[in-house]
DNA sequence: GCAGCATCATAGCAATGCTAGACATTGTGT
DNA sequence: ACACAATGTCTAGCATTGCTATGATGCTGC
């Protein structure tokens, strides 16, 4: 490949990430709803025409969000969790970094896991990110459990209807902390699940 | 006021009832994005205009199809647990009752609970089926505990979690029934938490 | 039976996602 | 160095969306 086409991949791969950085940022400022591909595109300062050589629609845009942000939680999600290593601390940890990953970046939150998405779960397909995120979650439980694919499933559901009924006013957000150490008190805490973590 | 005048009356209430049902059932065949107000129009057998004679637009067409959701699911969450009175079961009961709402009448859950909208939840304009059917998740724990509330709120939300993720193909549909008797075990199965339940 | 009014539909607006075609600008071969 | 090809970009437009102003229709009350 000659170096011209290199700088012109090059040149694409960044208005690429622009595009999915503008997509989000439009979205944190102003909510889903306001992300049209006409102000995208003037945000991004080039055409309409240009998203769809990129992304196969305004659906992939999203989609191309919600990826990068399953990155992003997934370490966010490891970070909270190597930091304390005492088991059941490591839980209460996780599950505040998730919230508060929530909390802090409704929009992305919503794209990843409110909004109608075609991104495989729990599939062969699965973006690995995505997987890596919810493995965290399978690694707060002891490795010799069964289970422990269950209790993480649990978890998770538990914190995203918290995150989602919060962001959505649909309960008041400021429970939020007491919710969760309620919720990992009991998780963690009775003889018939994940007993002695 | 005439007898005509009732009559007018009764026929402009029912034809409201009709489009409010009209918009669930399309919302249910073919989802929410499939209902627009041409489609419903159509199917109501007027013209568009009529629809904004009765609603303030989409969205209170929405509120409605909702509203009308919370107290089908508030009688139904109160016949499950009047049906098992023994408290731990009644709190089971009570869990299955709502994921089963929310997995037979996926569309009417997400016009609840997963759509954007204005209802007030928790407020004082809180429509009164939406308090009662939370109420009947209160009434699953100790009348003593003055954290009846926030238990509420955990359950509600881990319910919403399995519901919606389970629903947007999140988590796999199969293991609906195990997670939700982990779930019950450990909200109801701990000293910390509302013990002997 | 006729004037007046409420009711409804036709037609149209702005904004949406998306696409076809013209237009440059850039790179290539002689 | 110059004409030609190819790549990339924009202008203009389509169908569909939610919503509304205007005009036709039929019923009500005198």
């Amino acid at each position: 490949m000659s170096a011209i086409a290199k700088r012109r991949e090059r040149e694409r791969a960044q208005r690429h990430q622009l595009i999915i950085t503008a997509a989000r940022e439009l979205a944190e400022a102003e909510g889903w709803e306001a992300v049209t591909t006409r102000r995208l595109a003037e945000r991004v300062e080039y055409s309409q025409p240009v998203l769809y050589s990129h992304f196969d629609g305004k659906e992939a845009i999203l989609r191309a969000v919600a990826v990068e942000g399953f990155g992003e939680l997934a370490a966010r999600l490891r970070r909270a969790r190597l930091a304390t290593p005492e088991p059941p601390q490591a839980l209460h940890a996780v599950c505040r970094a998730y919230l508060e990953f929530a909390t802090e970046q409704p929009a992305l939150y919503q794209a990843m896991f409110v909004l109608p998405t075609d991104v495989k779960f729990a599939h062969a397909e699965t973006p690995p990110p995505l997987r890596a995120a919810f493995d965290e979650f399978v690694s707060c439980f002891p490795s010799d459990s069964p289970r422990r694919e269950l209790f993480a499933e649990v978890t998770w559901s538990a914190l995203h209807g918290m995150a989602a009924l919060s962001d959505s006013g649909r309960i008041p957000p400021n429970g939020q902390t007491e919710r969760l150490d309620f919720l990992v008190a009991q998780i963690a805490g009775t003889s018939s699940g994940p007993a002695a973590l």
